[in-house]
DNA sequence: GCTGATGCGTC
DNA sequence: GTCGGAC
DNA sequence: GTCCGACGACGCATCAGC
């Protein structure tokens, strides 16, 4: 079904709810927040629609009338069409005349579905199991053969529903499928992805007696890149087209790679210091424009870090070893500073030797290593297992050499789904000495126990206060629920960014205001040992923003106040 | 024309 | 992206 | 191990409302 996007504001959907069942926006809101969860919202007004109200809903829509299945694809459709001026209310009407012909149950899965989260405990996988059930009983076993590895296959290698389920209707043989559903350059493939491992001591586990080498692991977007009869496709890790977002990219392909017969490569897309020869962080990159991108207006240049070759010369290459890839790519693609460089790499099973590699990845503005099997297993098959790749950062390690951070929570936002009754996370802030202030830094949703939830979700009702405490600095964070300090949590991050929204360090960046965030945060656990006003310091968290590599090497990022 | 909210994609 | 829980 | 669904920070794109 087409699950494409509504653009649907949460607003509209609240408003159409209370629409729909005579309820106030806030009691709809309410609702929400006590259910946790839009759809159950609307299950319930509608279910509970007072008498008065059916009837003023009778006047303009029949009883009895039986929604179909056509009907609401048709309806998601036409949402999806609305653009421009006056499209927010013409959603609101469309979608509100939708749920006013739905059931209960029906305008539950309506809105879900809208929302892209059936929360039903099937996602694709399961979705892909059943499908294969479904032709085999299809077929009435008169096809032999192993479905769910097959389509597994075949949606790997070309991720679509429609001509995957048109090949099943139509085959004799299962072999008929791979046949017609294979890998081509100009439809993406699922990329493999990573498994992350606290320690080089778990490589050697997994790896063990296996030849296998270790990459730095670039901070960028994950581009693979198609090229044949002289067009040029890029597809990022959910396969979707980036193609016009990076049209130097495009040209650079087309200007040095023509000759070649068809390829696809797997590259990470890197923001590039062309006059100083550096990395620059994720951040930069993503400040590229998205959309109408002129080749001439682009500020960012970016670099290719390509690692791997899935197909050349009208040849697929999934099922070679890493090794022969490796080595095809090295021989066909030519590396050339600030624009196209091979990953850097380094076959070693020495601990010492690996050990120095990671820390040098990082110093060089890398994120860490990706180690994967050069032989055994190493063919390019996400069907097979997608994580069959190892990743390592310096933040994974359990060795007290990454960064802790020691933070207050002030505040905090209710759960929904199965966070339904708790709160869903939580607002952290460190505590600024001088000021004598508390600075945002993050909101935490990671690392909780379902215990934990529950027992912080009550050990917090004793300290809500109605407003944060005029010693909060919290500007541009709406919570649900304000706390006292009280408790200070341990805190992981992978990287410290510059933030748009939290306040941590603003008086020491003096930054138009801005404030520093934590990347990836997750909760550690908590410090029993130590009081709120023992938290970790703006000036500490600071201090550690400015070691980072990519910060400490690029003195430019910040000064240049054009850029943020 | 600007601002703020929020969708949707990246990580 | 990270994480915990169910299987 | 795999799958699923909780939740994170950002930045561009888009639209309402001023």
């Amino acid at each position: 079904m087409n699950h494409g996007n509504q653009g649907l504001d949460k607003g509209i959907i609240v408003k159409s709810i209370s629409a729909v069942s005579g309820k106030s926006e806030k009691q709809v809101r309410d609702l929400m927040n006590t259910l946790g969860d839009l759809g159950l919202a609307i299950e319930k007004s509608k279910s509970t629609q007072t008498q008065l109200n059916k009837f003023f809903v009778s006047q303009t829509v029949k009883e009895e009338v039986k929604l179909t299945m056509i009907q609401v694809f048709n309806t998601l459709q036409q949402l999806q069409k609305q653009e421009g001026t006056g499209s927010s209310l013409e959603k609101e009407r469309i979608l509100t005349n939708l749920l006013r012909m739905a059931k209960p149950i029906e305008a539950k899965y309506i809105i879900r579905f809208i929302e892209k989260n059936l929360k039903i405990g099937a996602a694709e996988k399961t979705m892909q199991a059943a499908l294969a059930r479904a032709f085999q009983l299809y077929h009435k076993g008169n096809v032999e053969g192993d479905y769910e590895s097959i389509i597994n296959q075949a949606l790997c290698e070309c991720p679509n529903y429609k001509k995957i389920i048109d090949t099943l209707f139509s085959i004799q043989s299962l072999k008929e499928v791979p046949e017609v559903c294979h890998i081509i350059p100009g439809v993406p493939c699922k990329p493999m992805l990573a498994k992350p491992m606290k320690s080089i001591q778990m490589i050697f586990q997994r790896f063990e007696n296996m030849k296998f080498t270790c990459e730095y692991k670039y901070d960028g977007l994950r581009g693979q890149i198609h090229f044949e009869n002289g067009q040029v496709s890029i597809f990022s890790r959910n396969l979707e087209n980036m193609t016009q977002t990076y049209p130097d990219i495009v040209t650079y392909i087309h200007t040095h790679y023509k000759h070649l017969d068809g390829f696809i490569i797997d590259s990470e897309i890197v923001a590039y210091d062309v006059a100083n020869n550096r990395i620059l962080p994720f951040q930069t990159l993503t400040s590229r424009a998205k959309k109408n991108v002129d080749q001439n207006q682009i500020e960012i240049q970016v670099c290719l870090y390509i690692f791997d070759l899935l197909y050349l010369n009208r040849q697929s290459f999934l099922k070679e070893t890493l090794e022969k890839r490796r080595q095809t790519l090295r021989e066909t693609f030519k590396e050339e500073e600030g624009k196209l460089k091979f990953a850097t790499s380094r076959d070693s099973e020495n601990f010492e030797e690996i050990e120095e590699f990671l820390l040098n990845s990082i110093k060089m503005g890398c994120e860490g290593l990706m180690i994967k099997t050069l032989e055994v297993n190493s063919q390019y098959e996400p069907a097979k297992r997608s994580f069959n790749w190892l990743k390592l950062k310096k933040d994974y390690l359990d060795n007290g050499l990454s960064d802790t951070f020691d933070l207050v929570p002030i505040g905090a936002c209710y759960g929904t789904g199965k966070r339904k009754g708790f709160y869903g996370s939580y607002l952290l802030a460190c505590y600024n000495e001088d000021m004598d202030q508390y600075e945002t830094t993050c909101k935490i949703g990671t690392g909780f126990s379902d215990e934990n939830l529950e027992k912080f979700f009550q050990f917090f009702q004793e300290y809500l206060i109605p407003h944060p405490l005029s010693e909060y600095k919290c500007d541009g964070v709406n919570m649900d629920v304000w706390f006292s300090p009280v408790v200070v949590w341990e805190i992981k991050s992978a990287d410290i960014q510059i933030s748009p929204i939290y306040s941590a360090c603003s008086t020491i960046l003096q930054l138009n205001n801005k404030g520093v965030g934590l990347r990836f945060p997750r909760l550690i656990k908590v410090r029993e040992d130590k009081k709120p006003n023992e938290a970790t310091s703006s000036q500490f968290l600071y201090d550690v923003y400015k070691q980072q590599a990519v910060v400490a090497s690029n003195n430019t990022f910040e000064q240049d106040d054009d850029f943020y």
